[in-house]
DNA sequence: TCAAGTTGTTTGGGTACTCAAACTGCCCAT
DNA sequence: ATGGGCAGTTTGAGTACCCAAACAACTTGA
């Protein structure tokens, strides 16, 4: 076993994505987002954002605005796009198919966000499209080459994670 | 979101997971397992392994032989072994129901092993179990209570998993 | 206007990892 | 016995996080 390493070399830490997330939600929230805030937000000090955010600068996924306002640049929004994603297509999975209660399946998913491939995600967006048109899980098939060869649009996984978005518990695929 | 640190008060980090992971697999498959051994199977250097082990020592994880051999106590088997589970199980998961390839399963699965919470795991076995036994996703009912009352016993789940294990790629739900 | 609060930054400490390199044992072959 | 090689440990350095506390630069209210 040699890559069990491999998730430091991941594009952003679990820090940093919710560093990003949490800028862009801010932002689509109240149209703005300081450090201040995104340190409310993450439950940590001020400075520690300060030093973070000096990074995620250099690294240009954020930007400030000439009023010490925060806003990522196209890169940061993207990544915080996908790990968004990731997020609501994970927690989906759990609590659509594996039935958890959507506290759990919320909890678990943050957790593991930002480690999952984008091979998984698509799968997943794949399969609850599935379910949510109603088919059954033996007639579903995996279909990766077509996910890997890109014919699943981004688009589309969009549309599928905002469905996914904001749904309780209930008992699964109960009602429709 | 207040709780998205909640990672770091898990009871094992990810790479204090595979130490112990590691000397597990290596007492199983030579008998004996020493820090060389357990740095050589990591990739990483001998002193880094050194002074882990002094803290899994100190834990009361990791025994050490007169020797020098270094085997897992009671409390860090347990913990190993829900790990090792937590691994199989996410690949299969992965692998089985979403269908992607065995290989990213596995990078998947081992990036978010020693993260997944009990109930996903516990729902997890549940799922692959049903699915084994040839019935369809609309048949599968959460039961999470079922499994929160721990009616879902811990031989049962090792169980599934021994039965997960070593399995390939393949169609999915073809042959059987 | 001036004290009080807020904001962002910097600094010094602490934890948890990693590595490289020096050191200590030890066993074994010459 | 002596000079390799291993094994394991220690140490100094680096990275990536976190915090608390001190600061400077604002608002803002009375």
């Amino acid at each position: 076993m040699s890559d069990w390493r491999e998730f430091d070399q991941n594009p952003v830490s679990h820090s940093a994505a919710h560093h990003l997330t949490t800028i862009q939600q801010l932002h689509d929230e109240f149209g703005y987002a300081r450090v201040s805030d995104v340190a409310r937000h993450l439950g940590i000090t001020r400075g520690s954002v300060s030093v973070t955010l000096k990074g995620l600068r250099q690294r240009g996924l954020v930007v400030e605005d000439d009023h010490k306002h925060l806003s990522l640049s196209e890169e940061g929004l993207r990544i915080a796009r996908g790990i968004r994603i990731k997020r609501i297509l994970i927690q989906a999975l759990f609590r659509e198919v594996l039935g958890i209660p959507d506290e759990v399946a919320e909890t678990d998913a943050c957790k593991v966000e930002h480690l999952v491939s984008d091979v998984t995600a698509i799968s997943t967006a794949k399969l609850l499209k599935h379910i949510e048109d109603g088919k059954s899980l033996s007639e579903f098939s995996p279909l990766v080459d077509e996910a890997a060869s890109g014919a699943f649009p981004d688009a589309m996984i969009q549309e599928i994670a905002d469905q996914m978005e904001g749904r309780e518990t209930g008992d699964g695929r109960g009602e429709k």
